[in-house]
DNA sequence: CATGAATGAGCTTTCATTCAT
DNA sequence: CATGAATGAAAGCTCATTCAT
């Protein structure tokens, strides 16, 4: 039965909230699947919906998983920003290692390793994730230069590349668990705490730089 | 080449290579097209056999990318000590960050990262990634106690939580290329050069700790 | 044909309509090449459908199988209970043996006879076969008990036990077929009835049971 | 190591023996799996040889299957003949139905019935089963009409005819056990008894013929 | 909008058979 | 004789995607 006339147009806010709704379903099941092993059916059985609905809203299972990068990595983006406002940078870093898990939303690998591991062979996964990794990385090294204004970072470090290299840290401190479920958490966090902090500290006024020796 | 007259035990010689033929070609499979867009019909395409012959030698899929693990993951330990033997604990971790690229073969993600996503959803894999990780983390702590002996690392530090740390460095070092694959990677690399010696380094007899102010 | 409006069911007469075909399809397969013998994309082209359609309905070759046997079977003692409303026990019986092959749709071994032997490998196909065996064994020893009750079957035999006796006669008279196909059908037909009614008659008042010599 | 020129031919005791360690191995196999379940490799396990060596005494599967059905149907026959010389034709069919089970050698359905169904789509088994179902017939059939000449079996029964009857009611009886696996064997046994016994038997002096009445 | 029926290519795996040694 | 390596054609089944309603 069509409502006659009215209005064709498609009510964009029950359209953006379907399309949410197939998203958060998406993401579990690409977390709990994988980027290959998610299927599209089980895509629609966790969103309740049908594939032919599923079509509508995304042309593709790759159009999916585009969405699904932009929202997940965006929020990453987001959640660091905000913590670096109430924080200061290491604890920011160390907050994004700390909630990886709860933030996926279930207890598998964290979806950034399948991301990282598909945009090798996903140049348009890839895209993605490159300009959110720049978005992260202009934001960290903003961060890094003000404090190396303030004389609490090492002002030698060149601030673009120690934000990628941070971000790196982050996403190894999630392989970690991978490596080693049984391992103590919040041991490695503090591990990790002090690994960033000595990296950004700025030299002790008489110390030597790198005094661990190259040779043994 | 025929050993002595009767000889009617299959050649083992020729079996081990046909076997890592197989091997081969599907490490190459599995890093082009990944753990699961891997296919055994390509797998033998690029090992120059026949499905029905690729599985007189391995039960399923499975157990292919079981032994590539195994293989590849080995092949990283046995890298990582022999560059400490001759080389110094820092130098070996960033020769495997360097190498990574070339050792697996091709251009893509090093495989790395695809076992490390695909290990949260395959217990097989996560036992040989964890077996492994264990063994590599058991050398690389030792190293480390050493060091700390010697008086070049910082006996505050728990060697082997560091080790984990620090595998977890390379490991995201990796992640870094695919984050952005324009980066210098020779800068990249005296960076994380850096970053690894100053969380080794004993601190210096007058500084303090921990100089990054933990509240802004 | 639409039904009212806003009808948003699946037409569930469509659906088993489908399922029917697939069904029919997979009979005429099953009874031409085999239990084991017939092939999804065989059952797909004679169904004129899709193997991926026909996994809709059926989750597997085996889901099949169980439903055709089911249908085949539950036809057979519906088809043996409508004889016997019309006719006498023994006719019944006969007319299961004598219509075998017309019910099965082709020239072939009857259905029957594939189920017998698959049963022994197959524990759903078992069960499905004991059920339906069990009925007709029940409905068959009523008619017998009415039988003897009206003197006109011999009150010594064990109804429950002469049923399944029977029941295999007629399982045999299918083998008769098959081990010489040139036979005159209609002549074993009649000694069928023969060794029927001989098997349930009453024992004449003065002859003695069992006139046959054990010993030579 | 070839033992020079001597004797090309080979041993025929040999070459007769170790057919018939494959011909065993392939008739568990069959009388396990089915006789299109049983695989080759399977056979070759159960038989200790390998697939080359196999294919060197028989020229395929089927080839197998055929050699088999001889010899399986070619012993019933004999197990036959030779209980008829001990004892009378009831008895050596009960025996047949008896030791179905015992006789091929595992707790699954008796080959026969496989063979029964398989003859349908297999002419080379078809002549075969045919071949062996006219000997036995031949053999049931003389031992009918001496019963006959000697008064103790209806001589209005065509021997022939009855002959074929009764090896359906011996395969009919094969088929009672899956069909019903509890049921009490021995009690069946009994009942097959009477019912052959009553089939044979010489019609009492002063009886009607077929007395149970048509109608009911 | 929304459904789920329908498609067909492709997947992993098995198997009868052949061949080199 | 005897082995088992090797083949390639299916097999059963899944899946992203499209279509009719």
């Amino acid at each position: 039965m069509h409502t006659v006339g009215a209005m064709r147009m498609v009510d964009p806010v029950r359209h953006e909230e379907r399309r949410r709704k197939i998203l958060e379903g998406a993401k579990r099941c690409f977390a709990r699947d994988g980027l290959r092993g998610a299927s599209v059916s089980g895509i629609c059985a966790e969103a309740g919906t049908s594939p032919g609905h599923l079509y509508h809203y995304f042309k593709s299972k790759e159009a999916i998983l585009g969405a699904i990068a932009q929202v997940v990595l965006h929020a990453a983006t987001e959640q660091f920003s905000r913590m670096m406002e109430s924080s200061d940078a290491v604890a920011a870093l160390i907050s994004n290692a700390q909630h990886a898990k709860a933030r996926d939303g279930n207890g598998g690998t964290p979806l950034v390793l399948d991301m990282l591991a598909e945009a090798g062979r996903n140049p348009a996964l890839a895209r993605v994730l490159q300009d959110h990794s720049r978005e992260m990385q202009r934001r960290l090294s903003d961060v890094l230069r003000k404090g190396q204004a303030r004389g609490q970072i090492d002002p030698s470090l060149d601030a673009g590349m120690a934000a990628f290299v941070l971000i790196g840290v982050v996403d190894g401190s999630k392989a970690i668990t991978v490596r080693d479920p049984s391992l103590d958490r919040t041991r490695i966090i503090e591990l990790l705490h002090t690994l960033i902090s000595r990296f950004l500290a700025p030299p002790a006024p008489d110390a030597a730089e790198n005094r661990y020796p190259a040779r043994k």
